[in-house]
RNA sequence: GGAGGGGUGGCAGAGUGGUCUAAUGCGGCGGUCUUGAAAACCGCUGUGGGCGCAAGCUCACCGGGGGUUCGAAUCCCUCCCCCUCCGCCA
């Protein structure tokens, strides 16, 4: 959520970074600036007429005291026309600000101003690339081909079980599929200092605002009814990413300043029903409705925000440097960032099958949009209370982790040689051709 | 699912219609005393909003929401959460 005082006292700055990230229609912003005057006006009236009426209040006290009860029915009489118009202010204040604050929690985080102005993702700037495209002396598989022979994943029972989208993964790809989700957990609490967290993978409507995913993206998520209740409806929904149980673990606390850096990771399973975009070039395991996810968040001072993100993606990376794969780390620009970024990351791995770049990472810094929503704050030492930087970065998505390592490390007999640093992991050296 | 008991400041814990401006204790911060520390004593102690250059004034907040009343932590309704026991269950 945007600051109000900010839009109230630099509004042509915000309008102009909403413009950045090609939000063209800032009539909202007129309207929340408009909603904001009155109901500032109705508050400045009301509060005045509560001091009037808690004065009067005592003294009625003080008058029934003295047995001049009827000095107090008369000022009864009186105060209860106050009460009247005070009770009808309150609704209006009520009303105006859930308006006001419905507008605020649908518009996106402002663009940092270090982002590179874009529109779409082919603005997006290459930051870096790391190896170089695997080359192969013979005709190399792409995944869904390797899976099949290899019997790693079981397209058709996973679609027979719950639908397209779903992947039931069998033999070695279950066991590669624990052996990474283990390597991954291993890594970054072991050597980047992160502490582990396995969170609910159901959470309440509050948790996915604070995160930003609602109210937008509403139609984007599963949602849970308990049986046949329909009132449980709408209440919980699956984790779309661990990002939402987890940035949320502090939300609505006063954090001591000593406490942060806070470093949370987090496997989870996510579950993304992404309306309208099934049967789309989803064949495979590129995009599907369930995917696995290790997840690091971060909870910074806000000073530290953006050398916190670069080492977020520095942790993320080392994932595919360790597993010997290509990748590149590109920008998003303001076009294409999401609607809780102040600056974002992505990590694409090079998948030879596919002959692209699959977005494995995300790693955005949200400076104060999330914990202004979920009312995260720290006492700095110096007195005041502040919102903290959330960060959250995935490190990694599994399944196109899963497509990369497959892809680039098939082997011509149709085996797939098992990186080095997760043998131990995997308890083998190689997934065997069949 | 059934029965009962609870939710009050950082924590513990009083308060059941009117100096509640929420007692008291603990903790924390500052001070006096001390070579230093402890003890003792004194003072301070939360969150958010509005107005104001500021000092400050003011409103709201006792789990959430609604109601009764001139006035609600206190009474009423409703929802949520926690605890104990029973049932079911991995």
């Amino acid at each position: 959520m945007l600051d109000i005082k900010l839009i109230r006292e630099q509004p042509e700055f915000v309008r102009e970074r909403l413009a950045a990230r090609g939000v063209g229609d800032d009539r909202k912003l007129d309207e929340v600036l408009a909603l904001d005057r009155k109901l500032r006006e109705a508050l400045k009236e009301g509060d005045s007429l509560k001091e009037q009426r808690n004065k009067s209040s005592k003294e009625i006290g003080a008058l029934i005291g003295q047995k001049k009860n009827a000095e107090a029915d008369a000022k009864k009489a009186e105060v209860r026309t106050i009460g009247d118009r005070i009770g009808l202010l309150d609704k209006e204040i009520a009303a105006t600000e859930a308006a006001r604050d419905e507008l605020l929690l649908a518009l996106p985080n402002l663009p940092n101003v270090k982002v590179a102005i874009g529109k779409t993702a082919e603005d997006n700037p290459v930051v870096r690339v790391h190896g170089v495209p695997a080359k192969f002396d013979f005709k190399p598989k792409n995944h869904i081909e390797l899976c099949e022979s290899l019997k790693l994943i079981d397209f058709a029972r996973g679609a027979k079980l719950s639908g397209s989208g779903f992947l039931l993964y069998t033999n070695w790809g279950a066991r590669l599929e624990r052996a990474l989700i283990n390597f991954l957990l291993d890594l970054h609490t072991r050597e980047h200092g992160y502490t582990e967290v396995s969170p609910p993978f159901i959470v309440n409507g509050e948790v996915m605002t604070g995160v930003g995913q609602f109210p937008k993206f509403k139609d984007q998520a599963f949602w849970v009814r308990r049986g046949l209740d329909d009132d449980t409806m709408g209440k919980q929904f699956l984790i779309p990413t661990a990002e939402a149980p987890v940035a949320n673990i502090h939300r609505e606390e006063i954090l001591a300043e000593k406490q942060l850096p806070i470093y949370y990771c987090a496997y989870s399973p996510c579950f993304r029903a992404e309306a309208g975009a099934a049967g789309v070039g989803t064949r495979g395991m590129i995009r599907v409705h369930q995917f696995d996810k290790v997840e690091l968040v971060k909870i910074v001072k806000p000073e530290h925000g953006f050398a916190e993100l670069d080492k977020m993606v520095a942790n993320a990376e080392r994932v595919l440097q360790v597993l010997g794969l290509h990748y590149r780390v590109i920008q998003l620009c303001t076009g294409d960032m999401g609607f809780a970024s102040g600056m974002t990351y992505d990590i694409e791995v090079w998948a030879p099958g596919q002959g692209t770049f699959l977005e494995v990472s995300s790693c955005t810094n949200c400076e104060e949009f999330q914990s202004r929503r979920m009312n995260l704050r720290f006492k700095s030492d110096t007195g005041g209370n502040v919102f903290p930087h959330l960060l959250n970065g995935s490190g990694t998505a599994l399944a196109r982790l899963f497509v990369a390592l497959v892809e680039t490390h098939q082997r011509a007999d149709g085996s797939v040689a098992i990186p080095e640093p997760l043998q131990p992991w995997l308890k083998a050296d190689s997934i065997p051709a069949t």
